[in-house]
DNA sequence: CTCGTTGCAAATCATTTGCAATGGA
DNA sequence: TCCATTGCAAATGATTTGCAACGAG
């Protein structure tokens, strides 16, 4: 069980972290961070843009996605994206996983054994009644013709 | 090694599939398979496009798209793409996994000693000179409220 | 007072759609 | 012939950007 004191605490850290970086710290930014933070779902920035429409009318949505890149850049959230702004497409259909390359969008393949070992996990799916379908497991970074930037 | 005969007994298959169900095996999307089937990168529909486009100039982007559907459905191709036409934003950013409900667009957390387990990867990632960032861990299929449609 | 941030609207960009013309089966 | 598919252009939808006004530090 997570406590609102929690997200509380993890807000102002963030508030202080912000400002020490000489940014500033604004009732919107409040706002989206308390809202977001305090979640235990996987909102879209839509989704805590409506949530936030009462108190704060004339809030852009542009200003939630500037504030959501801010707190993926601190770490403090993790974006459920692709690393490309574009569809992929695999013509190769078995079970493998992906370095994606942030910088050049490269895509390679690794075959399962060398990335992580699937669990059956049939027992926990089934007991949560799903039904799995596909998966897709991506990790991200900088291939070696990119190195760290 | 994958031989050139390979992709070329498997796209024979495809239009003998294509053609059983009433669906038609047209010039382009043979082009547009044939192009896919044979990469062994992950490209984008504009990526198959522009390459066809000098020996099919007026081919449309929208061909390439429906063909890539067709694919896909078919099993044939794997989409690398959020089930999501929006990005979510998980403020948990601790290592976990997901199960993302392709009806509702629910997305749920799993520990990942629930879901599969990471292998240590270090090695295999230095070798290829990749540094990692973050993991995207996701199984895609249908919650136990959506069922299996 | 400064300069990072906001709100708004317009711009982008990937992808989809409507529809008449085309051409596989 | 018939109807699935194509090409084209316009529509859509998420996200970004330009910029003047604003306001936190």
């Amino acid at each position: 069980m997570i406590a609102a004191s929690d997200s509380q605490r993890r807000l102002e850290g963030i508030m202080q972290t912000l400002r020490s970086r000489g940014q500033r710290v604004t009732p919107q930014r409040v706002a989206i961070m308390r809202n977001f933070l305090a979640r235990l779902d996987h909102p879209s920035a839509e989704a805590i843009y409506s949530d936030l429409h009462a108190e704060y009318p004339t809030m852009a949505i542009s200003t939630v996605y500037s504030t959501l890149r801010v707190l993926v850049e601190l770490g403090e959230a993790a974006e459920m994206s692709l690393a490309t702004s574009e569809a992929r497409f695999d013509p190769n259909t078995s079970d493998h996983c992906h370095l994606v390359c942030l910088n050049c969008r490269t895509i390679v393949d690794l075959p399962l054994t060398e990335c992580a070992r699937a669990r059956p996990m049939t027992s926990t799916l089934s007991e949560r009644g799903f039904t799995p379908v596909r998966r897709l497991h991506q990790v991200f970074g900088y291939c070696a013709d990119c190195g760290e930037a």
